[in-house]
DNA sequence: TGATCATGCAGAAACGTGACTGTCAACGCG
DNA sequence: CGCGTTGACAGTCACGTTTCTGCATGATCA
């Protein structure tokens, strides 16, 4: 009976299930299934004849089925906080861009896909994709989706340190404190007396532990602190901020600007304003783009390694899927990379055009 | 009997099922179904009610039952053709992540969901899940991979004209060859004697209809053709092939660049051989980044509208998908952009700094 | 008043796979 | 020669939905 069935959905076109790859090999489901699988205990004659089989209908298990019988969809949600009306700012800054390039390589490396999910998407789409578990990049404090997701008892892992009290899985980041203690030293020690922060206003926790050394750092070389911040969605605020930090009348001889786009947007300002760079304005951003060593003159950046963290994030987060070293509490920290150019050296005033770099191994 | 093995399965934590909100709710399945699709005939009153139990029990369909028993998934693959030993290319230009951008937010707007996967992945990991259809972003000629997508009775549509004979279900594109003419008639008008042309090598027809098309206008102006091709994946050749372009002893008085970071090594070229923007050398690219017009001097570009292309794309392989309009074969072009900076304006020779731009709407 | 019909819901069959259990033959050993 | 053991498979259930079919119940109509 249930082989006159089987004959039946077989000449269905499109599709070979694996009821028509048995009856073709003259064998059971099951040693179809441990045929293919590795696993039963069958003779290597019967498992490459099966094989065979397979390969010649065309055969491809049903991903479906066989995540609702097994449980495991080898997808990984890759989660953008969103700002403004936008679905997200999934490639404003080169970094995430990076970031979610080497988080699908390495995801795929091991067997899993990413499937880009904005956060604050319509639920219906949610719900309707299976995840092993989630990458939440820059989540906000209190961020629902990451509640409801760790409530639903799926691993989450977030690229940046959680706000507050969010219970995510685990965690990797730079350590931002560091980093720019070292940027303010750097530019210190390159003559400057009065450096100045430019800053996006956002909800995670880059811009607030790094604005807070800042703070910190003046306090100690007893500074006046000398900074703008601006509503980090809004394209056009950068540039205006810039203008407007370049404008006061304790104008800074440095700027550190922790967003891409400020370097930049910095440049201009100072060519408006007649200031060199860098003998009359030292410049650093944080930024991944390679524009900056193109630009006259070339800017020192700082690079969050956003490949490494990518690839860390997922590695992470498919140990906790698959249940390996489970028992302590993950929490990377990814070094970060000063790269130096002209804008930040006041000893060599040339303004060399740097040859073009090759790409790095990370 | 069912109602015993309900409750013993009721019992797992973590994961309400249907069957624990029909049995909390005092209902069959198929009513719990039914009320929560909207389907069947059901009173107002059921219907809420059962919503009420499913919310507070938390329920959530399970996604992979769902696929397996509808066939559709509500995800969309997204392929980028490799080069080199990186997975994919996928953000080397602003091109291809303001098109993934435009095409997870169109699809996110209609319900579904993007999965990156390289073409060239491991095959475990495209038949480990369930596609309702995908994208394909400049498939090179016979690409395997959609050959076998179509063969499985997928859709595809590709993003960029296919190659050859290539089976894609729809595709959506530029008028590559009307957009290059525009370029060499505008840098004509501008006074260019001696045009070059700056390319990369690659196996989607981009490449190949530019090409084709500049050769073209050269042979009707009577204007020997100069130009420089390159492996589009190493990301050095570029600056070298430029810097080729400007030695030759037939330099050009004008160079179109066709990938996006041709003008930031063309500038950097120029400046080394001493050549002046754009009063010895006039100079447009192709290219989706913001970051020339902040250049000095800002130069013009050709913006190939990826935001419309992405958001094309996807409505168009959805509407396949759905089986909508099924009956036309889909071959949509979108307008491209020229946007006209100081680089290639000969008239204007002031060098002023353009105030930052607002975000255009696509 | 009996036949027809819309309504409201329950039962059960799939979807395609993985895994557990069972069967039958061959074989080694006391 | 009888018995336990092992290899090589086949049968069958379950994963959690959706959906088709079907059975009651009350309302409508000739």
């Amino acid at each position: 009976m249930s082989r006159a069935e089987t004959s039946r959905r077989g000449s269905r076109p499109g599709r070979a299930g694996i009821r028509d790859v048995a009856a073709a090999a003259g064998v059971s489901i099951t040693t179809v299934s441990d045929a293919l699988n590795g696993k039963g205990r069958l003779p290597d004659a019967t498992r490459r004849h099966v094989r065979e089989v397979a390969d010649r209908l065309g055969y491809r298990p049903s991903a479906a089925a066989r995540t609702l019988r097994t449980g495991k969809s080898g997808l990984i949600g890759l989660t953008v906080t969103t700002y403004g009306d936008e679905p997200f700012t999934f490639t404003e800054f080169a970094y995430f861009a990076e970031m979610a390039r080497a988080a699908t390589s390495a995801a795929l490396a091991r067997g899993y896909a990413l499937v880009i999910l904005p956060a604050t998407s319509r639920h219906d789409v949610w719900s309707n994709v299976a995840l092993d578990g989630t990458v939440v990049i820059d989540p906000s404090d209190h961020d629902p989706v990451v509640s409801e997701l760790v409530r639903q008892g799926l691993p989450v892992v977030s690229d940046g340190r959680p706000a507050g009290s969010l219970p995510v899985t685990a965690w990797v980041d730079n350590d931002h404190e560091a980093a720019v203690l070292g940027i303010l030293d750097h530019l210190a020690d390159a003559g400057a007396r009065r450096i100045g922060l430019l800053t996006g206003t956002t909800t995670d926790t880059y811009t607030h532990l790094s604005t807070t050394a800042y703070l910190r750092w003046c306090e100690r070389v007893g500074q006046d602190p000398v900074y703008e911040a601006y509503p980090a969605h809004d394209p056009c605020a950068g540039a205006v901020a810039a203008d407007r930090l370049l404008a006061r009348p304790d104008r800074p001889d440095a700027v550190y600007g922790l967003f891409d786009p400020n370097g930049t947007d910095l440049l201009a300002a100072a060519r408006r304003y007649g200031l060199r760079v860098p003998e009359d304005l030292l410049l650093v951003c944080c930024s991944e783009s390679t524009v900056y060593a193109s630009t006259e003159p070339p800017i020192t950046t700082l690079s969050l390694k956003p490949r490494r963290i990518g690839t860390a994030v997922v590695h992470v987060l498919i140990d906790a899927i698959e249940g390996l070293h489970s028992d302590q509490p993950v929490e990377q920290v990814i070094p970060t990379e000063l790269i130096v150019r002209t804008s930040s050296q006041r000893r060599s005033p040339r303004t060399t055009v740097s040859p073009p770099r090759s790409p790095e191994s990370d």
